[in-house]
DNA sequence: GACTTTCATTGATCTGAATCAAAGACCGGT
DNA sequence: ACCGGTCTTTGATTCAGATCAATGAAAGTC
């Protein structure tokens, strides 16, 4: 909810070494763009639960994520909320033509982005097809992503979106960081409960209940996919 | 659901005289381009009903519709839809660089869509760089629409979600043919249940709520928003 | 204009998930 | 190791919306 106030800064020290380079929105472009796009770009640090971006904020930077995990939600004149996404690294955040973000951003657990300022940043693709390319690429894959999770907020069952929720996030670790079925979750229970539109109780006993089933393991941070068939046929189905 | 064997193809007619020209994708092409567009296009008329492509389809062809209105859902194997969108003249459809659609749409009553093979278009975009922000814009503003949906599927009642789609609808076809309280609904009502992740029987029993309340007038193919004020109300909050 | 079919409304009942209410478990700090 | 806070689990109860079951109102069709 906060803002950093002890976000230390530094210079993009050179992409070439970056984490992510190689499969972020940077991945469309050739070494002489890079040293360019270097120089629009700055290193930011935030501390655990500090506020990136809010809802209300002018979208004046885009986000690519180094390190750690964003919480995107948005927030009712009354407080309820509704997680939208999770971002982990390689993932591109705040891109909009809009005047406001229309969705806040947090961090769960400590977090390193590469800022852009909006302005330098658009005038830099401007007349870069390849990049353009690139992130009509990634916004077409968050629209389907977006319209999966439409289909869970309005059509399955308290079990069926838990087990799809932990299958969809094992599988993105796994891009990630290789194949396991141990699943860490670094957020909340709350937090899966404003992703998959329940209850915190409700997601705890679905844990439960999944555990008692055999197909997960709950550890603490996390849980393991005991049998990530069922887990999948759930998810599916 | 079945495929059209009546369709009529017409060769785009020219662009110049097309309804849409102004404010889809096309408006951010120049003279010179938009000639060369026009042999890419071709317009195809869908009967209601009528499949435009399907969920499984392969993803060769894009469309922008010209007039009518059409659904976009998904089915989950047992059955179960989610509507993820209604599509109005204008809107720009099945953009992906994925090889499948991923969603179905139907016309709703008699359609006539601008039709685009991928490859050509691709090819067409690739040195455009405003057509190719031009589609950017509209892919983000489509996934902005996607996460205010998601709010509503995951966090509101029934009754703010009727209210919701109501006012949604009805902004949009101010937007489209100038203001007016009176929102007709081509759509049926277990296609608005579907988009709003309810029954049929919710769907009916809060428009007849929102009758008895003053809200709207029920009338012969869409309601009249009597107290837009208290609609948006429900909306907003 | 009667007849079938489809779609919308209304009513009665049921149920999955929400809400209300405690306990436990798990920190981080001292 | 102990304390105070936060987070998670579990239990009891309620309720919004689903399901089941007619009935009513249009829209074709012959």
């Amino acid at each position: 909810m906060k803002t950093s106030l002890v976000a230390v800064d530094l210079h993009g020290q050179g992409c070439a070494d970056c984490a992510v380079r190689g499969f972020s929105v940077c991945a469309s472009l050739d070494q002489f763009e890079m040293r360019e796009f270097e120089h629009l770009s700055r290193r930011v640090n935030f501390a655990s639960c500090e506020t990136v971006f809010a809802q209300e904020d002018t979208s004046s930077f885009f986000y690519n994520l180094l390190d750690g995990v964003l919480r995107l939600y948005k927030l009712l004149p009354d407080g309820r909320r509704q997680i939208v996404g999770f971002v982990l690294p390689g993932d591109f955040v705040g891109m909009t033509t809009e005047e406001r973000h229309g969705f806040s951003a947090d961090a769960i657990g400590p977090v390193t982005v590469c800022q852009f300022a909006k302005m330098p940043f658009a005038r830099f693709a401007d007349d870069k097809p390849n990049l353009l390319r690139r992130m009509n690429e990634l916004a077409v894959h968050e629209l389907n992503q977006a319209r999966d999770h439409m289909v869970l907020l309005g059509r399955r069952s308290a079990e069926e979106k838990v087990a799809t929720f932990l299958v969809g996030w094992r599988d993105r670790l796994v891009e990630l960081r290789g194949p396991s079925n141990i699943v860490p979750l670094p957020m909340s229970r709350q937090d899966i409960a404003d992703y998959l539109g329940l209850t915190i109780e409700t997601v705890s006993r679905t844990f439960t209940k999944l555990e008692r089933e055999g197909i997960i393991a709950i550890l603490p941070g996390g849980v393991s996919l005991r049998d990530s068939a069922r887990a999948e046929a759930l998810a599916a189905a």
